[in-house]
DNA sequence: CCTTTATGCGAGTATGGCTCATGTTAACGG
DNA sequence: CCGTTAACATGAGCCATACTCGCATAAAGG
């Protein structure tokens, strides 16, 4: 499997480099969106090559896709974050949790209201093969990733043994959150409350057959 | 607003060049993908001189929305079909009718996996404009006419009055709804049943708080 | 039959993703 | 300190694609 990264940046000035693509990126999604974003525009923003450019992101989607795992690990990074500070009584508390922040996100941290953990790229490079049956630990979505990383805090949280279901459930948890978010971004800029609220209260009902 | 098509197809042969330019986009989306489809392609396949695609459609986005749109059709008619012949006893039960039906037209319909209703394009044509705040209903995102097209017949077949929160539930309902299901079927071209199944429970839940 | 108006057409333009030949710097051995 | 070699940097240019525009053709109308 190829890394998101054609080239690993050694050198002090190639990681700064990189980062500043990635910011430069960022802005751009926000202000014309991923269709119209332009490799080319991205560089001269940033003040590198576009020669340069192509050493380091495979193509236009990998700048992208590297953006998003930024994005993915300031994520994952925060909320461990927040909950090592104060420490909740009910695991509903770390779903109101986690959806504040990723709701922060959106609204402060760049470009991140387009693409935030990726998945937007339809189909990257054709379609999947027919036959072919993923599971889903092996299909690397972010939002997996995220819901692994939640089942763990959950865990820890309440020492009850997992339910089988769990991970599955969790998976259709962050899913489904994500997507009512997007919509919650869509009604309004700022992200419309009631149907943040909402969002909460959609993933309670559910997971509420899994945890006590 | 423009229409999605840029003229109207008046005599015969035009509408069906329409539908067979639709079609055969709906081929090369499963075949190749959004990004790699080209309208040059779309066109041949068609049997249509480029300038003439140009005539009816904008752009490459607006040939897909009018595919989205086609979609969104199908399916409603589908719907009202099926709940015409089995009448129900429950809400739940139109709650799998509607996913059942969704989801076998993921496995038949060809460009229907890739696209559904729309809502893949990445911020189409520039990000919303700051400090505006676009009510749900004139947002036209597809998954609203659905969840309304929903209400309707939720409503005719329960004569209680509708809870207030009703509509906004069922908007939430359909856009976690159409995203589980897409990680469904990422997950195996088929449709994993287990995620399906997840799918409508999530829903159950949700919605039992606003209908009896 | 001629005028006017709509529609059909594809060579051509502009632009963007991406490469590659050449120049520049670092790494290392003697 | 110099020479050799390998790694990195660069941007002019290549190719493909979205989309246009002026002319050709057909339809409508009188």
């Amino acid at each position: 499997m190829t890394s998101t990264l054609r080239r690993r940046p050694a050198q002090r000035r190639s990681v700064e480099r990189v980062e500043r693509m990635l910011d430069e990126c960022a802005l751009l999604l926000d202000e014309v969106g991923y269709e119209a974003l332009t490799t080319k525009e991205v560089a001269r923003r940033a003040e590198v090559p576009i020669g340069t450019f192509y050493q380091f992101f495979h193509d236009k989607q990998g700048l992208v896709r590297a953006l998003a795992l930024r994005n993915l690990e300031a994520f994952l990074q925060r909320i461990t974050q927040r909950i090592a500070e104060a420490d909740l009584g009910h695991w509903t508390d770390l779903v109101d949790l986690a959806i504040d922040e990723f709701v922060d996100m959106k609204r402060t941290t760049p470009g991140f209201a387009v693409v935030d953990f990726g998945e937007v790229l339809p189909t990257p490079g054709g379609p999947p093969l027919e036959g072919t049956k993923r599971t889903l630990d092996s299909a690397l979505d972010n939002n997996v990733i995220v819901a692994d990383r939640l089942r763990a805090l959950t865990l820890a949280l309440l020492d009850a043994p997992a339910g089988p279901g769990l991970d599955r459930a969790l998976v259709v948890a962050v899913e489904a959150t994500d997507a009512v978010l997007k919509l919650a971004f869509r009604a309004d800029p700022g992200g419309d409350a009631d149907l943040i609220a909402e969002c909460k209260q959609l993933v309670r009902r559910y997971l509420a057959d899994h945890l006590p």
